[in-house]
DNA sequence: ATCTTATTTGCGTATAAAGGCAAATAAGCA
DNA sequence: TGCTTATTTGCCTTTATACGCAAATAAGAT
């Protein structure tokens, strides 16, 4: 039973500003190194608070910060096992994503790469630097 | 001629911890309502930043700032004619990147709004938020 | 050269995010 | 019940971000 006329925004041109806040919360919530660490990891399947926290070097109270914020975009789901809780990947949009800017990231990292070489024959000592600061 | 042995990454699985930060400057860049309406804006093509900041309400200074921050995560291109700067949509992927993510907050609207319903059948007063606050 | 328009930058301020640490909560187990 | 382990929450500090406003810069036009 579908409840109102919102027919699956697909495309952001559609947004209203005020909608655009969400997305930005969602973009949000995937701008922090150690949640895409944590996101990298649980695509092996759903694990305990504790072993992501370790996996990423983060203590555990902070890394079940990190979780809640995921969860709250719906980016991650969480159950809760005897005294543990596992958490997993919820959103499969998010393969796609972090993909698609892993490609974006690569090839910019490629370019200023190329760029670099180019000023700087000599591989050692990048005495000025060519990078956007 | 090829640089270094970057083969164009695309999956964020592959991508060492350090890299990372790169993939969350990235989608910093597009956490912001403002620069998500700025973008949406160029769909339309080349603008000056007088015109975008007027569409999107802020001061000419502040969506200076703002393409500035895209420009350095690639995602928009600038060009100066006459006293006037232009900008446009430099990374293709922006665009499936966007839509991807307003598929995904859509869907979740969707889901938030038909929860609601069933727990609100009158639509006035919610005394009882059901938000994920 | 002076004025005008468009953009950018500097500086101060307010708000949000991240992490450390300790305490609170929750679920099993002796 | 008391103990243990796992997770979450509160409080504080530090750092980053966004904005307002004024001043600086850049490119034309008179």
């Amino acid at each position: 039973m579908q409840a109102t006329d919102l027919p699956s925004i697909s495309r952001m041109q559609d947004l209203p500003p005020a909608a655009l806040a969400l997305v930005a919360a969602y973009f949000q919530a995937l701008a922090e190194p150690t949640r895409l660490q944590a996101l990298n990891f649980l695509r092996g399947g759903e694990r305990r608070v504790g072993e992501i926290a370790e996996h990423c070097g983060c203590t555990q109270a902070n890394m079940s910060r990190h979780l809640t914020l995921l969860g709250k975009q719906g980016l991650v789901a969480r159950t809760s096992r005897g005294t543990s809780a596992f958490y997993r990947i919820a959103d499969e949009a998010t393969y796609a994503l972090c993909d698609l800017v892993c490609h974006s990231v690569g090839r910019r990292l490629q370019d200023l790469t190329s760029e670099r070489a180019a000023f700087a024959p000599a591989p050692a000592a990048p005495a000025q630097r060519k990078q956007p600061r």
